[in-house]
DNA sequence: AACTTGTAAGTAAGTAATTACTTAATATAT
DNA sequence: ATATATTAAGTAATTACTTACTTACAAGTT
């Protein structure tokens, strides 16, 4: 296996990091076991405890990485004062989405059991992500609006609007997706959200 | 309480299913035990065993009751073809799903759980719910863009775009909402989105 | 009425397996 | 030689599930 080549050059902290990433958007935290992580890692069972003093902790370890890292989902939010094309805002925005969040379950699993399972942290991961989106998108929205470009509708329930059509799309077809049912054509169902919600908000 | 009241005429059976239910929904399969079930419904730990043979056993019962129980949710689509106004009909849909899903969150949550822990049931629970709603508004707008009330546009994605909207909406209020965060008045959210999406969708 | 019988409801105490986590000894590297 | 990495073998508690026993109640027979 490709991952577990790439998994031997780990550090085992980090072999441990990535098998819990796995096993936990998977079967979530309490679906999970320490001692699964370490068979599926190759490393002791004590190794974890040396690095995480708890299962809770490596949980935590976990949703702190997450947030950290810079999601680039939310990097063509930030050109939208660059680009007069409305079209190709939104479009952009929903073609990220739709690679950040469809192409691996993994975070859309996480972020969703870290929620139901209630966790501490659960708070923190939303609100960087979805609701970080929603604001951006909500800044963008609102100055359209001043512009005299879009209808005098609430900014942020609009903004919420756009993302709920791309964001339960996707949970639909990834979350609750069965082998069976056929994926649909990014391209296409990008291209309808947009037109429809454009249409919809243009003057 | 009131609801320990109600849970006294129950039978033994009832008793564990509803107690079952609310755990289950509350903390997911595996983070709920027998125990814990017993306890909160005030009876021995093995009758539950006496009435569902596995603990698995327990949880399709409750998936199945859910399941087999008519969700009124779908009521106001099958008066589709009885009035004429579009807006009502959008209006009433979603009023209908906030009722449902945003009231009570239990079955949001089992939804969820059941669909992130992979029960065999999740699909079928999925089916009987958001397919089928997805299922009887994509005939209704495919019936009015055939009326040349709506314009040329895929059915399906329309259908999915306007359940999106409202179901995320929901959602991230429900499911990841914190206790600080304010509620939305309902009828403006659903006002907005019915405009937004029928100023698109319409010719 | 009294007694037997059959069946379901309920319980306390147990099972073996698994859980998160620890300890104390050993291997490895610097 | 000293610090760190790794391990086997444990811990007490908890897990789903069982067993063997008692109680409750209704029907049938005398």
């Amino acid at each position: 296996m490709s991952i577990l080549k790439e998994k031997e050059k780990l550090s085992t902290r980090d072999k441990i990091l990535e098998t819990a990433i796995e096993l936990f958007a998977n079967k979530g935290f309490s679906g999970t076991t320490t001692k699964e992580i370490a068979d599926e890692a190759s490393v002791n069972e004590a190794l974890i405890f040396r690095h995480f003093s708890t299962k809770s902790d490596l949980y935590a370890a976990i949703i702190e990485k997450k947030i950290q890292e810079e999601p680039d989902m939310l990097i063509p939010l930030k050109k939208f004062n660059e680009t007069g094309d409305d079209r190709e805002v939104f479009k952009s925005l929903a073609i990220r989405i739709f690679e950040n969040c469809g192409a691996d379950t993994t975070f859309l699993r996480l972020l969703h059991f870290s929620a139901l399972e209630g966790h501490e942290l659960s708070e923190m991961f939303f609100d960087t992500y979805v609701d970080y989106v929603n604001m951006l998108l909500f800044d963008y929205i609102q100055t359209r609006i001043k512009d005299g470009a879009f209808k005098d509708i609430d900014p942020l329930l609009s903004a919420k609007a756009f993302i709920g059509m791309v964001i339960n799309f996707i949970i639909v077809q990834e979350l609750f997706g069965q082998k069976k049912r056929k994926k649909a054509n990014t391209n296409k169902v990008v291209e309808t959200f947009v037109t429809l919600f454009l249409e919809g908000i243009k003057k």
